[in-house]
DNA sequence: AATTAATGAATGATTGTTCATTCATATTCC
DNA sequence: GGAATATGAATGAACAATCATTCATTAATT
């Protein structure tokens, strides 16, 4: 055997673009910047991804899918979806903290007409968020007029769209308190009611 | 004096920016893309903008502009907040069927890290909420916990993001009846209260 | 020595921007 | 009224810089 590839590198291929679709954008994000960013050779991410696109795709799979495994998981251990709703926004708000670039990346990218989330990915979400309606209209805690894409806009699209407003400090203040998280939940609870 | 400028051409630069931006992002279209789409020397726009990066800016503040004014002229000619909500969330809608480019537009750019609405347009969105959160106060359409970003979450944020969500064709439908859009409506006035 | 991880120079295409040039026309002059 | 002139609208070739991608080469490991 030769030597063993250094997982290091790779990651930091993926932290750096992360980073840089962030600071400029898909197009301002070049192969080099991020070669350089990530301290590896221009060419070498080639031996993983067979494109920049392909880079940027698999690294938003992967970050929407975390979200997505959290939420189901939530659903097969809470009873109640105000349960479900303070935990996932709990999570997303502790990746506001601990790694706030990616989930501006999410953010970034889900508002992109360049990259959709793959067909796979977007029919889970959709099971899920029926499961949401469902279970919350049988506990009586959502409005029986509450359709899926109602739910998907409070228990997904409008947490991250608070903390990316906040992160972007658009209405002055960059941070939060955990009043205001929780305030978050409650408001998206109530919305559904 | 020589010929009178063609302003059929500029506006023609103007449409193609923004298709271009909303098809392939602000990365994605080119200066010769723009010009090759409007019929119109590569050069030409630089007579009237500085930069791509200003023409871009330029055509974001106008939009968002048109939009902002919408919602201030509703402010002072509706006493109920529930009706300048249903007139706003109407605009945005005959927005997406009249020029569904534009509204991407916004759409796209607004939730890009390298395009911040102006500082006075900011101003003039916040001062705009707290009004509408004051007044419906006042009125007893809003409740007293809710607060500005979570006004302009509903009254703003959430009615573009379902317009976007539908014209994706994220959840199937990719158009809407108009039993849907005073839906919307509602949603957002009854998650205020 | 054999293997393969990793490099980075080289590629041709494309980028945003400039500016000398061309062309259309409003004004001036006879 | 019609030709000459002046003005500036509009062009598009040319620019250096940068783009994504390739691959012959080098270096590290067993």
């Amino acid at each position: 055997m030769a030597r063993i590839i250094d997982e290091g590198k790779i990651q930091r291929i993926r932290e750096a673009t992360i980073e840089l679709v962030v600071l400029n954008g898909y197009g301002g994000a070049s192969i080099s910047s991020i070669a350089r960013r990530a301290g590896v050779a221009e060419g070498y991410l080639y031996r993983f991804y067979s494109s920049k696109q392909e880079l940027v795709t698999q690294l938003l799979y992967t970050k929407v899918a975390q979200i997505i495994e959290k939420l189901e998981s939530l659903l097969n251990s809470c009873a109640r979806i105000s349960e479900v709703m303070v935990q996932l926004i709990g999570e997303l708000f502790k990746m506001a903290v601990d790694t706030p670039e990616e989930i501006k990346f999410i953010h970034v990218l889900m508002h992109d007409y360049n990259f959709q989330v793959s067909d796979e990915q977007r029919r889970h979400i959709k099971s899920l968020v029926d499961k949401v309606v469902k279970t919350g209209i049988e506990n009586g805690e959502v409005s029986k007029l509450v359709s899926a894409e109602e739910a998907y806009g409070m228990v997904i699209i409008y947490p991250i769209e608070f903390i990316n407003l906040r992160m972007k400090g658009f209405f002055g203040s960059a941070q939060w308190t955990d009043e205001e998280q929780k305030r978050v939940a409650e408001f998206s609870i109530n919305a559904l009611k």
